[in-house]
RNA sequence: GGGCGGUUAGCUCAGCUGGUUAGAGCGAUUCCCUUACAAGGAAUAGGUCGGCGGUUCGAGUCCGUCACCGCCCA
């Protein structure tokens, strides 16, 4: 093994590895007998990325989140699946290549739908395989071969048919309304692609001309304010509050547009606000979502004023075919010069924009589809409120029942190529005609006008979330699949044949990125629940998002976004997935580190190097195995218990325990928690002191002592390995493959038994050892504040209640401490040395002098005493204070009390000790 | 306007149902290339857990309130 891990000589090898033996697919897990085929599935659907996108960190925390859920239940011995994919999506993509097509000068509507189609899925080809080796580099033990496409053959059928049964069911419905428009994409969005973001506008006020009573030429006005007065064109009425004073008398008069000196009316609704700008509104219904409102209570007109690309239309009379922006101005302009102006302001307003490309959305009269959301949000709610399915982190309930319980009408269609079409037909009289095909929908015409006639498809697509929303089930074969269930009856057993849907889903855990909780998760919760009366998925796991080291978003324009690939290149998969996974709790935002992954890639280096050291023990040894049933849980053998030594029990002791909370802790949710205690264990506990203690036993002279402290290192680590690979499947599986014995290592890690406690906790090991590892620290802190060079071996006597302890570990201090093994000796009583001054430590329960022979000045030492003593005795007042308090020994658990006690015992020795070192200081 | 999150060491963050003297990584200081690892080892310094009030024998943790930062929804 080569003294530095690098992980670039091991990953990408790994993964072929993995991937060509199968060890992805349930299959080949229940036939190798790695799974339990009458285990329950432990299922995920990954979230499919953008197919023509590159993968971001966002990826990468899904990646690493889901990767380490399916190893781990993989494991413990559940059939696992994991469908990858990716997503068509339908604005973003379209996007791209008419970009493309634009440098070369020319437009989609050059080439029409079909070609332009064609240059989309191209596009897509080549793309789709950037994707895929991006998404192998992060190591996804995903099932290659059930990887989908949301416009592939079997998941358009499934679109089809969720948009047919909900047009049947009157769940689909298409009409004219005021829909979010965005003029660049020259398509309707729904309301959550559009984003709020503050702008910096202005505040027009201007006189709204007002018909004298006898019908003659304007004698007065009305003061009007607006932040868009292109809109003034469009306007059909001006409002007030009719309980507003000031302008009750204007109720029922007839206002003139300006410039189109147009007749509208002045009425009365109560949602006007008195104190906002003039307090008199005007009311454009057909381009603010508001005024729309009112114009349906007071039956208005809408009038439309512009074109799909933010022109204005004829409606604008001679503002017609100005741009929305430059229409407001000229507008300002001719009405300044007509003397309508009162004055403008800066001011600072909310404007949507559109999530794809920025520009500013105009609410425009559309004639779309939408999909009526009350009822499928009303069983998605319950599905929550009743606990079969479960969010984590639980806050996100909130928003999620929030969401629901005010939901909107979902519009669906899009005025794009790039997506599943709309499968409606229309007659020559508009009748519509829901059908899988054209065929289908024309046998349904001839039925229906008794004739052949022309039809005609509806132009438009489909919300590409629209298509998501189906992701858990159509991956799995829904519908085609649905019916063969249906027909062979019931659900079968993994061990038989059937189909994906009847054994996989519903899917066991969805996790993302909570900035989609409403895009997706609960739309998926809608559809699911809907068509196939289950809920998609058991488990919401909502992880943050990833931001830049300042905190903000990473993004390509800023310049901040960080390359998963370029971090996975330098630094090693493990360290990227670790950082991520222990590097914040789910639904919290992390602001990536660099250091902190370079940090873990030292992690790995670390892990790497402790196994080399135990395999170079290892080497000519002869490792037996406890083969117990499985042999995929082989672990290697133990010396007898009473073969151990205090180090072995304690750091047996200390696996067991990191066992259990690491288990427990994946159990919860608790990702990061349980990667940072393997952190701890491994580098804290196994390196810094197990390795160190298990040296001279290694390099005594005593073989079998020996040979029982390497069965207590290949055994640590190895279990070890196991508990790491879900967080650190590369290192960790390059290792294993090095280990000597192993039976399974055709196969492979991952394909292993979940790390089981062997023995019980050793809390009388943990505790001594906590002592010697207290003196321990207490000797080396005293040589370095004596500037004791760090290779000299000096002498020590260990004295005091614990002198027991420290003659049985004798070879444990002379080598961590690094003392004189011929000038160390133990006394029970605590007399001290008699070889002149000597520092002395209380610590661990046992004392220690250290004749530091003309180093020792006396008055440091009485100092450092005094400082200590102070400390032991303000540790010893908090405890006694709290016993003395009859509410705390009343009221307490009697753990917590019996602990203080043990503590003030303990205290009380120790001050005793400290305290006769410093009068010995002292005399 | 409504809701949520954050505020803990110089920086980035842990700290689960309230219970040892509040932890880690990075950074800082001192020392060491000791045959697993200098991507390493040993030691040290550094925090009135945002402010105020409350509940409790006991509060970083629970409740109220305020401040600042961020996000979501309207």
């Amino acid at each position: 093994m080569p003294k530095v891990y690098e992980p670039r000589q091991w990953e990408e090898k790994l993964y072929e590895w993995w991937e060509s033996e199968g060890f992805f697919r349930p299959e080949q897990q229940i036939e190798s007998g790695l799974t339990d085929p009458d285990a329950p599935p432990f299922v995920i659907s990954m979230p499919p990325p953008n197919v023509t996108g590159a993968l971001h960190l966002g990826h990468a925390i899904t990646s690493a989140v889901e990767d380490m859920l399916i190893r781990y239940n993989r494991m413990r011995g559940r059939p696992t699946l994991w469908v990858p994919g990716t997503d068509h999506a339908g604005i973003a993509t379209q996007n791209v290549v008419e970009r493309k097509l634009a440098e070369s000068g020319t437009t989609r509507h050059d080439l029409g739908r079909e070609r332009f189609l064609q240059e989309v899925w191209d596009w897509k080809d080549e793309y789709h395989g950037h994707i895929s080796g991006q998404q192998r580099r992060m190591g996804i033990s995903c099932d290659w071969t059930r990887e989908r496409f949301t416009l592939d053959d079997g998941l358009s059928d499934a679109v089809l048919e969720a948009f047919i049964r909900l047009y049947r069911d009157d769940l689909i419905y298409r009409g004219n309304y005021l829909v979010n428009w965005c003029p660049r994409c020259e398509s309707a969005i729904s309301d959550l692609e559009v984003e709020h973001e503050p702008i910096d506008g202005r505040l027009y006020t201007f006189r709204y001309p007002l018909r004298a009573a006898n019908g003659a030429a304007p004698t007065d006005h009305v003061e009007v304010s607006t932040t868009r007065p292109e809109t003034i064109l469009g306007d059909t009425a001006v409002a007030v509050h009719p309980e507003d004073e000031r302008y009750a008398h204007l109720i029922g008069r007839t206002a003139l547009v300006p410039m189109l000196e147009r007749e509208i009316p002045v009425i009365a609704d109560d949602h006007v606000d008195p104190k906002f700008g003039t307090g008199a509104l005007k009311v454009t219904p057909g381009h603010d979502p508001n005024d729309y409102l009112i114009g349906q209570r007071h039956n208005l007109p809408y009038a439309n004023i512009t074109n799909e690309d933010g022109t204005l239309n004829a409606a604008a009379g001679p503002y017609a075919g100005l741009d929305r922006f430059e229409a407001r101005e000229k507008l300002w302009q001719d009405m300044d010069a007509a003397g309508l102006v009162v004055r403008d302001k800066p001011h600072v307003h909310e404007v949507g924009h559109c999530q794809r490309c920025h520009t500013i959305v105009e609410p425009l009269l559309s004639t779309q589809w939408f999909v009526k959301t009350k009822p499928l949000a009303e069983a998605a709610v319950a599905a929550v409120k009743d606990g079969r399915i479960k969010i984590v982190p639980e806050r996100f309930e909130r928003n999620y029942y929030h969401w629901m319980e005010n939901i909107r009408d979902w519009c669906i269609s899009r005025q794009l190529w790039w997506g599943h079409r709309i499968p409606i037909w229309y007659g020559p009289d508009g009748h519509q005609f829901a059908a899988r095909s054209e065929s289908e929908a024309l046998e349904q015409a001839i039925d229906f006008y008794g004739e052949t006639v022309e039809l005609e498809q509806d132009e438009d697509v489909l919300d590409t979330w629209f298509s998501s929303a189906l992701w858990p089930f159509s991956t799995l074969g829904w519908p085609q699949l649905e019916e063969r269930e249906d027909s062979s009856g019931g659900k079968d057993s993994l061990s038989s044949l059937s189909s994906d849907l009847a054994r996989f889903y519903p899917t066991t855990v969805l996790e993302t990125g909570y900035d989609i909780l409403f895009f997706w998760v609960a739309r998926m919760i809608m559809m699911g629940l809907y068509f196939t009366d289950k809920v998609p998925f058991h488990y919401v796991y909502l992880h943050g998002l990833v931001r830049a080291e300042d905190g903000r978003k990473m993004s390509k324009s800023l310049g901040n976004a960080l390359d998963p690939l370029d971090l996975i290149g330098t630094y090693g998969n493990d360290a990227l997935r670790f950082t991520l996974l222990t590097g914040s709790t789910p639904g919290n935002d992390m602001k990536l580190s660099v250091t902190r992954i370079e940090a873990n890639r030292n992690f790995a280096n670390k892990i790497w190097n402790a196994a080399r050291f135990v395999l170079m023990n290892l080497e000519a040894d002869e490792v037996s195995l406890d083969s117990g049933e499985d042999r995929r849980g082989t672990a290697y053998a133990l010396p007898a218990r009473d073969a151990q030594t205090l180090a072995d029990r304690w750091i047996l002791s200390r696996l067991n325990a990191v066992q259990t909370h690491v288990t427990q802790l994946i159990e919860n949710w608790q990702l990061g928690e349980a990667g940072r205690q393997l952190y701890e264990f491994l580098w804290s506990e196994y390196c810094d002191w197990y390795i160190e203690a298990a040296k001279p036993r290694l390099y005594g002279g005593d073989a079998a002592e020996a040979a029982a402290t390497r069965q207590v290192l290949a055994y640590t680590l190895e279990q070890s390995l196991r508990l790491l690979h879900p967080f650190m499947p590369y290192v960790t599986e390059a290792i294993w493959g090095h280990l000597p014995g192993v039976p399974d290592q055709a196969e492979s890690l991952m394909t292993q038994r979940w790390s089981r406690p062997a023995e019980n906790r050793d809390a009388s090991a943990e505790e001594d050892f906590g002592r010697i590892q207290e003196t321990v620290r207490a000797i080396r802190n005293a040589r370095a504040e004596y500037n004791v060079e760090p290779g000299r071996r000096i002498a020590a006597v260990f004295a005091g209640s614990g002198h027991s302890l420290a003659q049985d570990n004798l070879e444990l201090f002379t080598t961590l401490a690094r003392l004189d093994e011929s000038r160390v000796t133990v006394e029970p009583s605590a007399g001290g040395a008699d070889s002149g001054p000597s520092v002395q430590l209380s610590a661990g329960g046992i004392t220690t002098y250290l004749p530091l022979a003309g180093m020792v000045d006396l008055e440091a030492e009485r100092k450092r005493l005094q400082k200590e003593l102070d400390n032991v005795d303000n540790q010893i007042n908090r405890a006694a204070g709290l016993l003395s308090n009859e509410n705390f020994v009343g009221k307490a658990p009697e753990q917590v009390v019996q602990r203080e006690r043990d503590k003030l015992e303990d205290l009380n020795a120790q001050r005793a000790q400290v305290a006769a070192s410093l009068e010995q200081v002292t005399a």
